[in-house]
DNA sequence: ATAAACTCCGTACCATGGTACGGAATCAAG
DNA sequence: CTTGATTCCGTACCATGGTACGGAGTTTAT
């Protein structure tokens, strides 16, 4: 018959229940209207909503990102091609950041391979010294 | 005579003042004795602290893990060694995460790129259905 | 000496994505 | 019909790394 609970929206879409009342507080998912004194109910479109958002979540996007492409819908694809573009960009972005980074630590865990020395260490050095 | 004022170390360090009062309440640094009845003194060694942990930042080092490598100072190698090396196995394991999300945008933004219709977007339905 | 600038200190607030708590109402099972 | 579970709702709290505010005291410059 679809009403569901919130609880069983929760289970069935794998998020608490908390994080339901947080995507409605936020504006991120409807409220269903309250039936005059009972329990609220759901459909399995909002299990589906939910899962769309874990999924867009896991593909980077933020909440406030995920509420855009709701709004957006099927029939803004220009639109939402710049969104997924500029989130690649972003995420390329990232990317390089984190390959320089890691390039740095590996520089400096090698300087420290070869020290026999117990009494200094490359890595507090070379950071104390800006490189 | 090396006595500066809290805004004077700021400004060397290329920080706010308040990140200083904020490193100090977490313990990160040290606060300076209060001189009785007036404004605290601070050294270039405090200064070259504060560039420290910028640096240590830039590395990717969160601020509970700098207050480890400041506690650790020169004369414990390995375990810094040991600190760098897991912070570049984190690194590693964000990128490879990245380069999947980056692949899976790239692949929804080309399905797009092919798409004629504007009653329907790719990226939606793929979201939508979980892949 | 007086005003402007700076410091001290506690506290509150920002974003982000939730999690937790507590009391009242409601619902389901026995 | 009563007990226990669930829901509702507002509010507070978590981590992270700060930023802002406001009043009182201090210091510096004129």
């Amino acid at each position: 018959m679809d009403k569901l609970t919130i609880s069983t929206v929760a289970q069935k879409a794998g998020v608490g229940v908390e994080t339901i009342r947080y995507y409605q507080r936020i504006g991120l998912i409807l409220e269903p209207a309250k039936p005059a004194s009972g329990y609220r109910t759901y459909a399995v479109q909002d299990v589906q909503q939910i899962q769309f958002i874990q999924r867009a979540k896991k593909l980077g996007f933020s909440l406030v990102e995920i509420k855009i492409l709701l709004s957006l819908g099927e029939g803004s694809c220009d639109q939402t091609k710049q969104l997924a573009s500029s989130k690649l960009d972003d995420v390329k972005g990232k990317i390089k950041d984190l390959r320089a980074i890691a390039n740095t630590l590996e520089t400096l865990i090698n300087s420290c391979e070869d020290n026999s020395s117990n009494t200094s260490c490359p890595i507090i050095e070379a950071i104390s010294q800006g490189q």
